[in-house]
RNA sequence: UCCUGAGUAGCUCAGCGGUAGAGCGGGUGGCUGUUAACCACUAGGUCGUAGGUUCGAACCCUACCUCAGGAGCCA
């Protein structure tokens, strides 16, 4: 396998006959040599090639445009020029694979709409391409992070048949003919089958073995979402943890988050210095101060105080026992407190069945972590594990116990306190880059009516 | 799904009632090493779709489609 452009641009001496493959960026051209940038994928940075027009090979230039694959020959030598440290001087030039006047890339650039409309060719673009290698390192990190603190990856199913209670419409898995008015007995799970949107469940029962586990994958949503911070398909990290409380699972989340900006901050400076250029001015500040300050936490019932005597003029209402509005949750993280901030201990009547009641009666163990510019990046909680309370719960939202028999049993063998979060690892994502969209996060976008690669 | 805005050359946009424009990208030529190179010339468009108003519509009106921003739902 060839040397990667990453390694050979951090050479620390020239190099005499080497070979490089990838493909060209740009070309500029003169009338005594040409400049090509070579990119092969591996980092953001480009190789330039000078191709000097008396070369024999020189004659494929013409061939050679912006998107073309080609493999060069030639010495790596140190760039007489401002720019590059080094240069490979070409002695032979092969065009691997032409691409023609209708390549829709260019030097120039694109807007991200565009960029949407040619998701097969988008992650050649400077970009994309610093998106998808941090998204990479970002998975990477969240592997460590978990492993490196005891916990297990467990992999969830991916079809199920439980709806995770509050979590938002499911898509169908089905073999019956579209139309087919057979029952659910005759399909292929012999009962109704979904997409998961959440691996929450089956997440407790591992934790109620395991201890500590995480799972990260894919979860579905068929809610019709149109906004820049929602995708029908996106990845979640939800790690589920025994013997624990609302305030370690908190505390938990918090170090996630801050592990994970480090890891921006200290091992993808290159994309972070592309991203604060060209998209978000802020974005390093905002990294370094998310990783310096402590996180703040607000009950839920402080939240609410607090916005009603901000004398701000909502759009809706400031009421106890309604959900915190996006307006709501911007000011008090981008305002307020400008950075980070847990609200905690929801009132129990918007919240889903498997939350851990409070003494008080009307609230429930749960948290959500906002950050500025996204809103909630975390999801969590602390589960009911008393039988009789979560019973009652579930009575209360019309859910039977039959439905849910093996999870109630975590309670009648063994419980024990336990919590848990949810991660949306593209908010994640948008919140290190600066990106604003999550259709620009994600490889291939699945969002309401299109699913087109 | 609701509200607002926008659809003009491959891309980014200007033109807003009177014969369709620029920059980039492509082609040709030029240029002492360029950095989204530069200079000159050149090809490229049923102005989102369908109706309507008008002597005349890219421009005004209606409907639909698509996209974006905001909202709801949530990760």
């Amino acid at each position: 396998m060839q040397e990667s452009l990453d390694q050979i641009l951090a050479s620390d001496a020239p190099r005499s006959a080497l070979t490089v493959r990838g493909w060209v960026r740009t070309k500029r051209e003169s009338k005594a040599c040409a400049f090509l940038e070579l990119t092969d994928g591996s980092c953001f940075r480009g190789l330039q090639v000078v191709v000097d027009a008396a070369l024999p090979t020189a004659d494929l230039l013409p061939q050679v445009l912006t998107g073309a694959s080609v493999e060069v020959t030639g010495d790596l030598v140190a760039s007489p020029a401002a720019g590059q440290k080094w240069e490979l001087q070409a002695t032979e030039l092969r065009l691997l694979g032409v691409a023609d006047a209708t390549y829709p890339l260019q030097k120039k650039g694109h807007t991200p709409e565009f960029l949407r409309s040619i998701a097969h060719l988008r992650p050649r673009t400077n970009l994309l391409g610093n998106v998808f290698r941090v998204r990479s390192r970002m998975a990477f990190a969240i592997h460590r992070f978990f492993q490196e603190r005891g916990f297990f990856h467990v992999h969830t199913p991916v079809i199920t048949s439980n709806d995770c209670e509050g979590a938002g419409e499911m898509f169908r898995v089905t073999t019956l003919k579209p139309g087919s008015s057979a029952p659910p007995t005759e399909d292929f799970f012999g009962r109704p089958a979904y997409l998961t949107v959440s691996g929450q469940l089956q997440g407790e029962a591992f934790a109620c073995a395991l201890g500590k586990i995480y799972t990260f994958g894919p979860t579905f949503r068929a809610e019709n979402s149109n906004t820049a911070r929602h995708a029908a398909e996106f990845w979640m990290i939800e790690p589920e943890i025994a013997f624990c409380d609302l305030r370690d699972d908190m505390t938990m989340a918090e170090e996630n988050v801050r592990h994970l900006v480090r890891v921006m901050l200290e091992e993808c400076g290159e994309e972070l210095e592309f991203f604060g250029r060209l998209v978000d001015k802020g974005l390093e500040a905002r990294l370094r101060q998310t990783v310096d300050k402590p996180f703040e936490r607000i009950s839920y019932s402080d939240a609410v105080a607090l916005l009603q005597k901000s004398g701000r003029p909502f759009e809706h209402p400031v009421v106890w026992g309604e959900g915190l509005q996006t307006e709501h949750e911007r000011y008090l993280a981008e305002e307020h407190v400008r950075g980070p901030v847990t609200i905690h201990d929801y009132p129990k009547a918007i919240k889903p069945f498997y939350m851990r009641q409070n003494d008080d009666g009307r609230t429930v163990a749960a948290m959500d972590l906002l950050v500025p510019g996204i809103g909630e990046i975390i999801g969590g909680s602390q589960r009911e594990e008393r039988l009789e309370v979560l019973l009652e719960a579930m009575r209360a939202h019309g859910l039977s116990e039959q439905d849910y028999g093996w999870y109630v049993d975590l309670r009648r063998y063994g419980s024990v306190p336990h919590a848990g979060y949810g991660m949306g690892f593209e908010r994640l994502l948008m919140f290190v880059t600066g990106v604003s969209n999550i259709r620009d996060v994600i490889p291939f976008a699945r969002t309401p009516g299109h699913a087109e690669y």
